[in-house]
DNA sequence: CATCCATTGATTCTATGCAATCTGGTTTCG
DNA sequence: CGAAACCAGATTGCATAGAATCAATGGATG
């Protein structure tokens, strides 16, 4: 379960039908163009074609589907073009927020430290639970933007972060990039703590890069053999 | 008119529902903390609940309202850490796209030069058409944008160019603003032209920087006078 | 007199029915 | 035989009515 940082904040109905389609994209149970049919998904969530279209809505706006009009809306294809674009902008938007998270000094060290050290300890195991540590990591790149005092940008980056969650699995990464990965979670901690802009920003920068590296080569195989 | 670059890509009531209350909103028709009913816009714009209720979620995710559960939807107050926060992030990323489309090198520069040329017309008229400068101005950056090639970035930007258009206004601008404006937007031109991305780059955040400063004297002085 | 609780009014949220629009196949005409 | 018009089916878009929820008011009670 991949906790979303942001509520959406819609009724009762409306959230359960975006959770679950919302759930069923990220999961690969509706694979890309695959048409969503308000009826269909009415039915099988138990709700009334309303509160569908609201979520599909919104899901259309945060690109994981895509409408057009009077046709229905189907789930985004994703391109190699469409990840280089997304890690494009983390790469400039969540370095600038752990900047100003850096400035403002109001970051919560001592739980972006607890969830570092989580991560740490789920690595640890025999066999890494793969899920939970998508979602400690989730949890800690939220309460950095949170940090950075900008809702908007938190709300950005937050709709784009879980988007290529089918390419950016942990569980594609080598031994060596988990630990790197992990290394650099813990630096930006110190960044932080010391309150310097720059390293947080720098440190940011090589974690969302290294991440767009690895996820680059395994999009780029999987493109080979479809 | 401000003629919006992105289409909303909404049925045709959804549409008018939606462009209607944004354009109430940025005129000052409706300010601030105003609570929008369902019920009244419908009335108002002949058109029933349901497609109002998309265009005010719309607008929800766009900033320009705020939607409370249960309770309703109000234009949102714009205080000046807002504004900070939005030209923060026009700082961030419409260097970035204006870099982007310089390295692209697919920028329409005639129309860019057309667009330019026209504000310079407009200026040098005696009693300048601020409206008609505001519409080609958001033409001109968005065909900037679209030349960046990143989709997102066009629609992220685009979604808050126009948000605080109640403050930047360029009839604030003294003639000396104006015409450094005027000059930055031939000077994009020319980086363009000339495939510099770092260029293009600096220009456009230092066009961005100048507007913020001048928004930033005007919000300053309106604040202390309520 | 202050506080708590129930009731009321208004508004959103959900459900459902009808109209508008698009796709695909069939027919008809040149 | 090819192409354009047309009809049928399905699906979205819109409208409206009922259900759920919340703020507010008034009265009862300690």
């Amino acid at each position: 379960m991949t906790a979303q940082g942001a509520g959406p904040d819609l009724g009762p109905a409306a959230d359960i039908a975006y959770q679950s389609i919302r759930l069923q994209i990220l999961s690969g149970e509706r694979p890309g163009g695959e048409w969503l049919r308000e009826d269909e998904l009415a039915a099988v969530l138990g709700v009334s074609r309303t509160p569908v279209r609201e979520a599909l809505r919104r899901l259309a706006t945060e690109g994981l589907v895509t409408h057009e009009p009077n046709r229905g809306v189907q789930v985004h294809n994703w391109t190699i073009e469409d990840l280089q674009e997304v890690f494009g902008l983390r790469s400039l938007l969540e370095p600038w927020a752990c900047a100003q998270a850096a400035a403002r000094g109001q970051a919560d060290l001592s739980a972006l430290q607890d969830l570092a050290d989580r991560m740490d300890a789920t690595v640890d195991t025999p066999n890494p639970d793969f899920e939970a540590l998508t979602d400690l990591n989730n949890r800690f790149h939220s309460t950095i933007l949170a940090a950075s005092g900008s809702r908007r940008v938190q709300s950005l980056v937050s709709s784009m972060v879980d988007v290529p969650l089918v390419w950016r699995t942990f569980s594609r990464y080598s031994p060596q990039e988990l630990r790197r990965s992990l290394a650099h979670h813990h630096e930006m901690i110190d960044a932080l703590r010391a309150n310097d802009p720059a390293w947080a920003e720098s440190i940011m920068r090589a974690h969302v890069q290294s991440a767009w590296t690895s996820t680059r080569r395994h999009a780029e195989k999987a493109a080979g053999t479809p």
